[in-house]
DNA sequence: TCAAAAGTGTTTTACCTACACCCATGA
DNA sequence: TCATGGGTGTAGGTAAAACACTTTTGA
């Protein structure tokens, strides 16, 4: 199998889009980066892969390290491998993407030193990226709105309390639509996926909304049958 | 964004999952391994992929020296790296699934010297595989029963005419169930995308069926709109 | 009392499901 | 004429889409 003019050796990376959702907007968290090449440039969080560590765990400490976050939901997108991708020899990146919610704080300490600075970046308006990170985050951006529609990713963007018009707003962000309100929430309570609170909002100048959370052990059982496809 | 300690240098490779669709049976290719690691072992077909090689091209290269097939229907997996999967060091592998028609012909030839052979396998009845390549063919399983019930992939498994109930039958081997003959052929018709032919099967001892095709450009139209949600 | 968002039902339409018999063909 | 698979329609249920007004709250 080996054809020794085929063979050589890459360094990998993963590069992670870090999803959150704040002020109404979708954001994705870039760092702007400390390092001589594109030295002072936004660009996702990424790091080298271990020699002893798993690309899947290296994902997660990179996020770790950036936000101080784990247990976060994550999952492979794409593995971005041309020649010319980066500019100093052959780097092949594998991307995940991770969905977080923000719970209002509105600033996440990196713990490491090889960003200067992290921060949440509207999607609507992203500065130019190093790398190709601009064509991950555009793959990441047609991931989470395939999935949305199948899979309930949402709601690990919102606080652990949410009304339904703010669910309803995300998907509208998210899908880049104006949705029905009375049709979304319809469909929404079908699911049986959420629960309602007794709380409700407080301080608002409006009728006050009911806060529901999502019923993770609900779903789960939602999603088994949805894996069994219909006849 | 250096941090010594995490930063090596990793073979890689692509493997290539390769369904097609013969005797009633989905297959998949395996080769048999000529080399000292996992002699004569069963193995996806794989390889290193080139220093000036895109990881696409890659895939695309080495389905052709496989099966002398080119302009296939491929698309990327998964990448699995998990530390241990290779008992010689550290090789990540990028997996590709590719979908062709076999229109008949029993055999592929192989035009490269890295296998012994190539062999189309029944999926119901694979033999051990080299390496962590049944996670591959799971994964690459889990991802076209998904795939064919929202992207008509199920025609590149197809000769060029086929007939309904031949379509029929793929979906209930992949999907793994029975379908309703009736109700199938109306969504099918349906969808719009199948070209009626003039002409039928011949040389049957039973009512000979009409031949379809897919009709690409259709599909194209639909495949847009599919693409733009639903509100 | 006003502004602003919450909350609520019905009708129409499309699609999914279940189900059984006659037809055409070659042996 | 028989065996084999090809081909067809309908009724009932479920989910999606379209659509507008009343309610609650604080300022």
């Amino acid at each position: 199998m080996q054809e020794p003019e085929h063979k050589f050796e890459s360094i990998f990376t993963v590069d992670c889009v870090v999803f959150g959702f704040d002020e109404g907007e979708l954001k994705i968290l870039l760092i702007e980066r400390n390092e001589d090449l594109f030295k002072s440039w936004w660009a996702l969080p990424g790091y080298y892969v271990g020699q002893d560590e798993g690309i899947e765990h290296a994902a997660e400490r990179i996020l770790y390290e950036l936000t101080g976050l784990r247990d976060i939901y994550m999952e492979q997108l794409f593995t971005f491998g041309d020649v010319d991708r980066h500019p100093k020899g052959r780097v092949i990146t594998v991307a995940y993407f991770a969905m977080i919610r923000l719970n209002g704080q509105k600033e996440l300490k990196p713990v490491t030193s090889y960003a200067r600075k992290a921060f949440w970046h509207p999607i609507k308006d992203l500065p130019q990226l190093a790398f190709d990170h601009d064509k991950i985050v555009e793959k990441s951006l047609q991931k989470i709105r395939r999935k949305i529609s199948y899979q309930p990713i949402a709601f690990e963007l919102l606080p652990e309390k949410f009304t339904l018009t703010q669910l309803q707003n995300l998907y509208e962000i998210i899908l880049n639509c104006k949705l029905d309100k009375r049709n979304f929430r319809k469909k929404m309570l079908n699911y049986d996926i959420l629960k309602e609170l007794d709380e409700k909002q407080r301080g608002v100048s409006y009728r006050a909304a009911k806060y529901y959370k999502f019923d993770r052990r609900k779903y789960n059982r939602l999603f088994q049958k949805e894996l069994s496809f219909n006849k």
